[in-house]
DNA sequence: CTGAAAGCGCTTACAG
DNA sequence: CTGAAAGCGCTTACAG
C-alpha cells in the first residue's frame, strides 16, 4: 500500500539516489528523467516520509507549539495564525497544551519537547521557570514568545503597559475621574506579566492625571464569566461605583457589560468601558478597545522562527507588535448623571 | 548536545541492543544491567527519538487531528480533551486546520496525512467528499470522526436530532406555539449535517405537537454575531415575533438572548430561549439547554483510536455520546402578555 | 541474559 | 548526469 522510495526509483528505471535528487530537486538530474521520477511517483501515490528523511538531513518539517490554553480567544487566534503560515511552507504543527501546576507540564519539558521531533518551538503565554527555560534552550533549536515575555528568548507582544496606559487615558479625556480597572490574574506582580504589565500602564495613567488616590483594582479571572463577577461585585454598590472601567481584557470587558446591563444601567450613559484585544466580539458588543491582531502575531513568529532554522541571525530580543485604539460606543464623555451618586461635578 | 542511543550503551557498557531493551522494558535484561542503563540515559539526558525508531517499529507516537475551525468553543473543547488523552499515552498531536474552500484543504489530504507520520486520524466537524474519503482510507490506519458524520467511518456524535427534538418538546410543554428555529448553515439538508439534523428534530416535534404550520426557520452562522443578526431581524416585527426560540446551538442562543433584551424584550418573560451543547458561558447566561461534552468526546475518541491501533476490532459505526437537558432560566410558561402580539390565549 | 548484524526509508558525499 | 555505498538513530530477530 504505502510506498517507498525503492519503488519509486524502479519504476522509473532509475536509483534511489536519482529518484530522490529528482524528487527533492536539489542536486543534478537530467530533466527527462526528472519528470519520469515525477511521473513515477504520482502514478504509486508516493510522498516522502519526513521522519526517515529527517534522520539524514535533521530537517524534521515539525514545530512545536506550547500554550496554557487552547480554548481561549486570543490563543486560538494565535493557533490559526501559526498553522496557517506553517501549512504554506509544509510544516506540521504538533501541539502541548500546558495544564499549569500539573504533572503533565513537566513530563512535557522534559519528555516531549526532549524527543528531538522539532526544528523550533513557539511559546504562547507561557513562562518558563528558570529550569524550564533551561531545558528550552539545551534543544539547541530556535525558540520564539509570544505575549508574555521569556527570559532569554525573543518574543513578540504589544506594549501592554502602553496600551493599558492609553485606554485609561481615553476614558479621562472623556472626563472620567472614578475609573476603576478590573484586572487579570497576577496583576499584583506589577510589570512582569500581561496583567501586570497592564495593570502598570493604568497605573501610570492615573498618577499623571492627578488621579492617583482613586485607583481601584478588582482582580478576575480573564473571562466573560470572570468580567462578570468582578463587575457584579464592583457594581452592586450604588454609592461607590466608577463611572467607568478599564477591563484587562475585552472578554472582562463584555462581561462587565452584561452585568452593567443585568444591573439596570447604561453603557456608556451610566458606565463607560474599555478593553484590550480586539475580540470578535467586540464589533457586536459595540466596545471601545485598544485592538492587537494575535492571528498576525502567529503568523510571524512562525516566519520569524523559520528564518533563524534557515539560518539567519535571531531577532531583537523584543519585537514590538502593532496596536490600535478603535473607539465604538461603550465609552462615552462623563455625564453629570453618571457621576450623581459620586457628587461629581462636569463642565 | 543532543545524546544517542549509543551514547548511553557506551557510558553503560553495553550495546546498542542492550540499551534499547533496557530503556523499553521489552525483551529480557539482568535487572543490574537495566538500573545502569537507566541511570547513564538519565546522566546524559537521553530521550529516544520516536522518528528513528518509527523506521523499524512503523509507530510514530503521533495522531493527526483535522477540523475546520479551532477558535471555536466546540471544536476548542474536542481539542483540548484530544490533547489531554493523547498526552496521557505519550502521543503527540498534529494540527490540521481545514479553511473550507480553498487549496490548503486539498494539501492536506494529498501530501501532509500521506506522509506517513501518523498511526491514526480524528476528523472533527469534516465532511470529507467521496475522493477525500478514499484518500483517507488509504492511509491504512484508524481513522474516527466526532460530530459530523462520515460514511465509512465510525464516528461519535451526540442524537442530534433527538436532542432538537427534545428541546422544541421542552418549549411546546411550556404552552408555546409560536416556536422558530435559528438554525446553522448548510440546515436546509435536512438530516445530513450537524445542523440539518437539528432542523429535522425541530420539523418532527413540532409536527408531532400539531404545530406544523407554526414552523419558522432563519438560516444563520454558527456564532454569537450569527445568532445576534439572525435574532434582531426575528424579532424586530413586533407584530409576528415568536415567543419561544429553538437555537441550533448554545451561541446562537445567547446571541438571541443578547438582540432580544437589546429590543427590551425580557427573557423569559417576553421570549423564551433554549439551545443546545452546554457552552461555557450557558450558565452565565442562564441559558436553558440539551448539554453534551465535546472535552469527553474527544478523550472517548483517542481511547478508541488507540485500542484500534493496538488491535482491537473497530467499534460501531455510530456511538452515541450522552446529552442531557438542563433547565436554567433562559425558558419559562408562555404568559398571556408575551402571546399577546399573535393573539395567544392561555390558561 | 547479551551482542553483532541487518534493516527501516531516506539523503549525501564520492566516484565515475 | 548517475549509481553504489555509507550512514542518520533506532529496534529486532538470531546466535551464542
Amino acid at each position: 500500500m504505502s510506498s517507498a522510495i525503492a519503488d519509486v526509483a524502479l519504476r522509473a528505471g532509475v536509483s534511489k539516489a536519482t529518484a530522490s535528487r529528482a524528487l527533492s530537486g536539489k542536486g543534478y538530474v537530467a530533466e527527462a528523467t526528472r519528470l519520469r521520477v515525477i511521473e513515477a511517483a504520482q502514478e504509486i501515490g508516493y510522498v516522502a516520509s519526513p521522519n526517515a528523511a529527517s534522520l539524514v538531513t535533521g530537517q524534521t518539517k515539525n514545530i512545536g507549539v506550547v500554550m496554557p490554553f487552547i480554548n481561549r480567544w486570543f490563543f486560538g487566534e494565535v493557533l490559526e495564525g501559526i498553522e496557517s503560515a506553517l501549512l504554506d511552507r509544509g510544516y506540521d504543527m504538533t501541539l502541548y497544551n500546558l495544564h499549569p501546576g500539573t504533572a503533565d507540564r513537566q513530563r512535557v519539558f522534559e519528555f516531549f519537547l526532549a524527543r528531538k521531533r522539532f526544528e523550533g518551538i513557539v511559546l504562547i503565554g507561557v513562562e518558563p521557570s528558570e529550569s524550564e527555560a533551561d531545558q528550552l534552550v539545551r534543544l539547541g533549536v530556535p525558540l520564539v514568545g509570544i505575549g508574555e515575555p521569556v527570559t532569554g528568548i525573543p518574543f513578540l507582544s504589544m506594549d501592554d503597559r502602553g496600551a493599558a496606559r492609553r485606554a485609561t487615558e481615553q476614558l479621562i479625556a472623556l472626563g472620567h475621574r472614578h475609573i476603576w480597572h478590573i484586572a487579570g490574574e497576577g496583576a499584583e506582580a506589577l510589570d512582569v506579566s500581561v496583567p501586570g504589565k497592564r495593570y502598570a500602564g493604568y497605573l501610570e495613567a492615573m498618577a499623571a492625571g492627578g488621579l492617583g488616590d482613586l485607583c481601584r483594582v478588582e482582580v478576575t479571572e480573564m473571562s466573560l464569566p470572570g468580567g462578570y463577577d468582578a463587575a457584579a461585585h464592583i457594581l452592586s454598590d450604588a454609592t461607590s461605583r466608577p463611572t467607568a472601567v478599564f477591563a484587562a481584557c475585552d472578554e472582562i470587558a463584555i462581561g462587565t457589560m452584561i452585568a452593567a446591563r443585568r444591573l439596570g444601567l447604561r453603557v456608556p450613559g451610566d458606565l463607560s468601558i474599555i478593553g484590550i484585544d480586539g475580540h470578535e466580539y467586540a464589533e457586536m458588543f459595540s466596545l471601545t478597545t485598544i485592538e492587537q491582531r494575535p492571528r498576525q502575531q502567529g503568523h510571524d513568529a512562525v516566519t520569524s522562527l523559520l528564518d533563524r532554522i534557515a539560518g539567519e541571525p535571531p531577532p531583537p530580543a523584543v519585537i514590538d507588535v502593532p496596536a490600535r485604539l478603535v473607539v465604538r460606543a461603550s465609552t462615552a464623555a462623563l455625564t453629570t448623571a453618571a457621576g450623581a451618586h459620586l457628587g461629581v461635578a462636569t463642565a
